[in-house]
DNA sequence: ATTTGATCTAGACCTCGCTCTAGATCGTAG
DNA sequence: CTACGATCTAGAGCGAGGTCTAGATCAAAT
């Protein structure tokens, strides 16, 4: 003990947790399904230490599923970065090409956006003028 | 009400499910779920024939389905269309209260963009370089 | 020493949003 | 008339992404 422990806090599970806003279910579902770059380390009695790579990973994987990558691209880029250098080009695909699907799904949502404020703005009109207005059902 | 009786061609199912994107199955689900405003028609044989106030309706769906509002909201929209006037305050209430969640949703997923991309540029440098730069592992 | 609270494992269970199956019927083309 | 494809109903099944439970163990406070 003594002098190392400021560099590598170590962590608790439920402390992640709070971190990373995922659930300590969530926390052991994904080291299950292998969705952490290394194995998480365990004190003498089994509790699980996480490092402050394992939150930066997190956090990274927070972002990620967030965006609406799938768990199993997860993995897939945890892998990748598992088996260390010499894959750079194929992470750098993957992350790409989520990239693009983010693109297209802020797009997507602003075109619903827009559509949404039009019809918030004909109801606002409709009963700022006091519900005498023509209001057809399937609603306009 | 309408003025054209020609202009309702009364769609088969199959010609709404192409119409809309959603698939017959999906549409089924959907009237039983009572995601519609009003029962649908059927012909004499029991098929579906679909107005296209109907198909106006159910592309309503599709964009608030895709912006991520969940089927009970669309469900209790539709109540509330279906019972007609007089609760257009609601209406507008759900909408722009999804309207704002969609906001929050492209305002996060730019953010999440632009994590991305910084990473992806991290990578695209680092493969220029010639991968000999230090790209320390918990992806930096 | 005892209690309390966090954590452990394995595995069952849940919600959501469809999707698919089976077996029957409709309707149109030959 | 016969075929064939589209549709019908009821209900089972599925994949994603966790969530929860049971029963045990660990660690700190009283």
């Amino acid at each position: 003990m003594t002098t190392t422990e400021a560099a590598v806090p170590s962590l608790s599970i439920g402390e992640v947790a709070e971190r990373t806003g995922l659930s300590v279910h969530a926390l052991r579902f994904y080291e299950r399904e292998g969705l952490l770059v290394g194995p998480v380390q365990r004190t003498s009695g089994g509790r699980r230490r996480y490092t402050s790579f394992d939150v930066e990973w997190l956090l990274i994987c927070v972002k990620l599923r967030e965006s609406g990558m799938p768990l199993a691209d997860l993995k897939h880029f945890a892998e990748l970065v598992r088996h260390g250098p010499g894959n750079e080009a194929e992470r750098l695909r993957l992350l790409d090409a989520h990239r693009q699907r983010v693109d297209a799904q802020i797009q997507a949502l602003e075109e619903c956006r827009s559509v949404i404020a039009w019809k918030v703005g004909v109801y606002a009109e409709h009963l700022a003028r006091g519900e005498a207005g023509g209001l057809w059902d399937p609603t306009p």
